[in-house]
RNA sequence: GGGCGGUUAGCUCAGCUGGUUAGAGCACCUGCCUUACACGCAGGGAGUCACUGGUUCGAAUCCAGUAUCGCCCA
């Protein structure tokens, strides 16, 4: 391949595809249970069956697929196991929404016919994400790919239930739970999230029985009255005493109320008094349990008002909350209305105004689980990326409560508990015993609900390896190494999965968390399907291709920040993918056929390299090192970059420039050669390092390079280069620095002094520095190339030419001769603007130097710097005042 | 109410262990179709580093407080 009939810009339509194909069919991603390789293994955070792809799967992904390339080019055998999530609540909804528009509902098919249903939509849906995943260019390991609900996934469910049952660390008990009343299902607390809004606070007149006089509540729930078996007050309370122990009387249903004290109450609050509604608020429920308070239930599942609201019967809660005003108006036994800011819990999946809700549940006791979990992170075994969640984790590890794992659905595991019909036996096993182990009566029922979505994720660590089979991926993949996942999360899933690793199988699950952002638009907002905001990932795979979207993504997301997207946030990696392609198509242009790893490896032990190549090399050495350090610390965004930089401007903008002539100078093909040799080592280097990040390019430009068939081989399987200190010559490095320094004076100098960009000019240059000096002279082709000089003049004390431009930089001064071209206003002006900024420059230097406290403490080296720049300053201004007299005699 | 994070160029962000002429990309201005790239090249303009105080010889960087935005928990 000679680069030719390479494109001009890349397209990486058609490329990702076939490449893709090809690392299917090869089987690369496939982990093998018995490399002798040392392990590292990921589990994606699975996304719900009936998901489609998202920005936010597409950064989460891309991390996990960097760290996995990354690992497997660096020799470990890698597992990234894939696989989708049942979603219960999400799923069910879906699919009774579409049952509705098929004119019938879930009770009327029954319970076998939806799950059924659910079945058959899931099994299509599911492989849908898993097939976008794909386009993003993930190394998932598909075979090993599993879904929460799976035969084998919902044995170690059962499994763990039974575990936990035994060791009475499941309960089951009436008590208030969050009801949401449309999904009809209780929620665990992280599943609710509380907003606030503005309400009211009512106050409602409580008449004292037998007196004429009131107690006055506040709350913000007025039909919740209805439910009232109690006030109360703070014990503490003075203006209350005496009413403690005595009755009062509900309004409208006429209740008689009996007055309590208990610490809960805030005497700040409303009046100081408050009603007690056991049945629909959790404090007021423990403060029944406290007292032995009676417990009424007003509310019907579907948030409607049940018998014991009496005429109320029938009502939604919210029209019932009107009523109930109204009527309280009409008695005259509304004392007045506060505006209130309101702070209500909803739905988190459907958004609806949760109910706390006295009802028969299953907890998990989590305090016991809770304590390796909590260790894990404070002995440093655990840690999380960037390091300051691992206090949102221990905040809320150490304030754990218990886990309301039961759930009213269909879709799910059904809770392995078994009735039986003649004695009301329980018995918890795996399989649907056929009699009763009591009284061995036939007649078995099993228990109605189902379990959180969560109760089979916490597993999937390990019940994806087989668990709790012994068998061999699970000795060789688990425990995995890293998780990737978003912060709203680590409650509902990363915490979970630490303390049933440690109670199932005694492991800590993964070492490190790396928690990303949430990707928000350019406003700001989140991205969401009802705003209408977000940006389809595909969309721009089919525009810019999957490597652009990855890099896009990674350089535009801050580290533990999240990332703000726009649609053209993605031509970033656009742009960079077409300068590394170009910069390829030039190199096979003029590499040719003469590109072998034999003498690509042989760069490395090169006795005399010109400067470009040994600075090139140390340049791309250093960037190993760096970029390396940034990946081992989770510093992805830091890490791109870093390459971005390298290969952008060392590699394209300064070495490429350089190397040109000696590219196309046929009369000496020994450094032609080595040129050759230098060129191609650099950008199979740039190739590997980058595989991990875009994978496809890569991938197709390391073929190319090496004039590989694509069913040869594979970037994918490179070993990853390692950076080589002998190579990185931080001395050279400033060397070349200083002249690369004044290559951007000389082109500033003609920029502003209007030389025409063709015209090659005659530059003079005094150098003062001995060793700089014979560098340049060594080094002359590298200012005439890139400076477009016609004539240079260098010394130690050239004489500066009449006519001319000037610019100083430390230890050289420029001067370009402009005989008829000069325009001695424009160089007086730029003289003086030079000057104003080295002078203030000048003046802070002095300063610091002038202090004593500075000389007396500062350390030597700092003390010594800012001497030597008060050196080059004065040398500075010193010659450009010079030249500036020297202007007036023009 | 408690906790966490942010506030640096018009925008998005670097700047990790205090000493740098405070950087990058985008946008902007000027000039270039220079035989890899106009998705580009060369040059340029643009910032009292949110505010106040403190520590220090020295603060964008450390400490305290204030303001403001965001997230989490109650």
């Amino acid at each position: 391949m000679n680069g030719d009939n390479i494109a001009k810009q890349y397209n990486p339509f058609g490329i990702e595809e076939r490449i893709y194909q090809d690392w299917l069919t090869k089987g690369y991603f496939h982990a093998d249970n018995s490399s002798p390789k040392p392990t590292y293994s990921i589990v994606i955070p699975p996304p719900n069956a009936t998901d489609i792809l998202h920005l936010g799967h597409a950064l989460n992904n891309t991390l996990q697929d960097i760290m996995i390339r990354w690992r497997k080019m660096s020799g470990f055998e890698t597992c990234w196991l894939p696989g989708t999530d049942h979603a219960g609540i999400a799923t069910q909804v879906v699919v009774e929404k579409l049952l509705v528009k098929e004119g019938t509902s879930r009770r009327e098919i029954g319970r076998d016919e939806f799950v059924k249903r659910v079945w058959d939509y899931v099994t299509v849906k599911k492989e849908r994400i898993l097939k976008q995943l794909e386009k993003i260019g993930c190394a998932c390991d598909w075979e090993r790919a599993r879904f929460t609900l799976d035969e084998q996934l919902s044995d170690a469910v059962k499994e763990v239930f039974i575990h936990l049952y035994e060791k009475k660390l499941i309960y089951k008990g009436k008590y208030i739970v969050n009801w949401c009343p449309r999904c009809l299902t209780s929620l665990s607390d992280d599943e609710v999230e509380h907003r606030s809004s503005k309400s009211k606070l009512w106050y409602i007149k409580y008449k004292l029985k037998g007196q004429d006089q009131f107690l006055i509540c506040a709350t913000t729930r007025p039909e919740t009255m209805l439910g009232d078996t109690a006030l109360a007050v703070n014990p503490k309370d003075e203006r209350y005493q005496k009413y403690i122990g005595k009755t009062a009387i509900l309004p409208i249903l006429d209740r008689e109320l009996i007055i309590i004290a208990d610490d809960y109450v805030d005497p700040e609050f409303g009046t100081g008094v408050v009603k007690i509604t056991p049945a629909h608020d959790p404090n007021d429920f423990d403060m029944s349990q406290r007292h032995d308070l009676e417990k009424i239930n007003i509310l019907n599942p579907d948030g409607t008002l049940n018998e014991n609201a009496g005429k109320f019967k029938g009502l939604d809660r919210f029209v019932a909350r009107k009523a109930v005003l109204e009527e309280l108006e009409k008695k005259g036994l509304l004392e007045k209305i506060e505006d209130y800011e309101l702070v209500a819990g909803a739905c988190y999946r459907c958004n609806t105004i949760v109910e706390p809700y006295l009802s028969e549940q299953w907890f998990v006791r989590m305090k016991p689980l809770a304590k390796p979990a909590i260790e894990a992170v404070k002995s440093g075994k655990l840690s999380f990326h960037p390091d300051h969640w691992s206090k949102t984790y221990l905040y809320w590890m150490e304030n754990i409560r218990d886990w309301c794992i039961s759930r009213q659905l269909w879709w799910g595991h059904r809770i392995p508990v078994y009735y039986c019909q003649e004695c009301n036996h329980e018995m918890v096993v795996k399989d649907a015993p056929t009699s009763c182990t009591k009284c061995g009566a036939t007649e078995i029922r099993q228990e109605e609900d189902v379990l959180d979505t969560w109760f089979s994720s916490w597993l999937w660590p390990f019940s994806t390896f087989g668990w709790p089979a012994q068998t061999e991926e699970l000795k060789r993949f688990y425990p995995t190494r890293s998780l990737f996942t978003a912060s709203e999360i680590i409650f509902l899933w990363v915490a979970r999965m630490v303390m049933a690793g440690y109670e199932f199988t005694g492991k800590l699950v993964f070492e490190d968390v790396y928690i990303h952002g949430t990707v928000r638009d350019s406003q700001g907002r989140k991205m969401s399907k009802s705003l209408g905001n977000g940006i389809d990932p595909l969309e721009i795979i089919a525009k810019y291709g999957a490597d652009s979207l990855r890099l896009s993504l990674i350089l535009s997301t801050p580290e533990g920040q999240d990332p703000t997207i726009s649609m053209n946030t993605f031509e970033l990696g656009r742009n960079f993918c077409n300068k590394l392609w170009n910069a390829s198509r030039f190199i096979l242009m003029n590499l040719g056929d003469d590109i072998s790893e034999r003498n690509l490896a042989a760069i490395e032990h090169e006795g005399e390299l010109p400067l470009m190549d040994r600075w090139i090399l140390s340049r791309l050495h250093e960037t190993i090192k760096t970029y390396t350090e940034q990946l081992h610390g989770f510093r992805f965004t830091a890490a791109a970059k870093t390459l971005y930089d390298f290969t952008w401007h060392d590699y394209c903008d300064w070495y490429i420039e350089l190397v040109k002539t000696r590219l196309y100078n046929e009369g000496d093909p020994v450094d032609k050669a080595l040129a050759k040799n230098v060129t191609g080592y650099v950008l199979n280097n740039i190739l590997l390092l980058l595989h991990p990040f875009a994978p496809f390019i890569t991938e197709e430009i390391w073929h190319l390079l090496h004039h590989l068939d694509p069913n040869d081989r594979t970037i994918m399987l490179e070993k990853f280069p390692d950076y080589n200190d002998k190579l990185i010559d931080l001395e050279l490095e400033e060397m070349m620095e200083k002249l690369q320094r004044v290559v951007y004076a000389i082109r500033n100098i003609r920029a502003e002094m209007n030389v025409p960009p063709s015209k090659r000019a005659e530059v003079h240059l005094k150098i003062s520095d001995p060793k700089l000096l014979e560098t340049m002279q060594n080094n002359e082709g590298y200012l005439i190339n890139l400076g477009k000089i016609e004539k240079l003049v260098l010394g130690a004390d050239t004489k500066k030419p009449p006519l001319s431009a000037s610019g100083v930089i430390p230890s050289v001064e420029i001067f370009i001769p402009l005989a008829g071209l000069i325009d001695i206003d424009l160089e007086r002006q730029r003289l003086n603007k030079e000057l104003e900024n080295l002078t203030s420059l000048l003046e802070k230097t002095r300063k610091k130097l002038a202090n004593h406290e500075f000389i007396n403490n500062a350390p030597r080296e700092v003390v010594d710097q800012q001497e030597a720049k008060k050196h080059e300053y004065e040398g500075m201004v010193e010659k450009i005042n010079v030249n500036l007299e020297q202007l007036m005699g023009w």
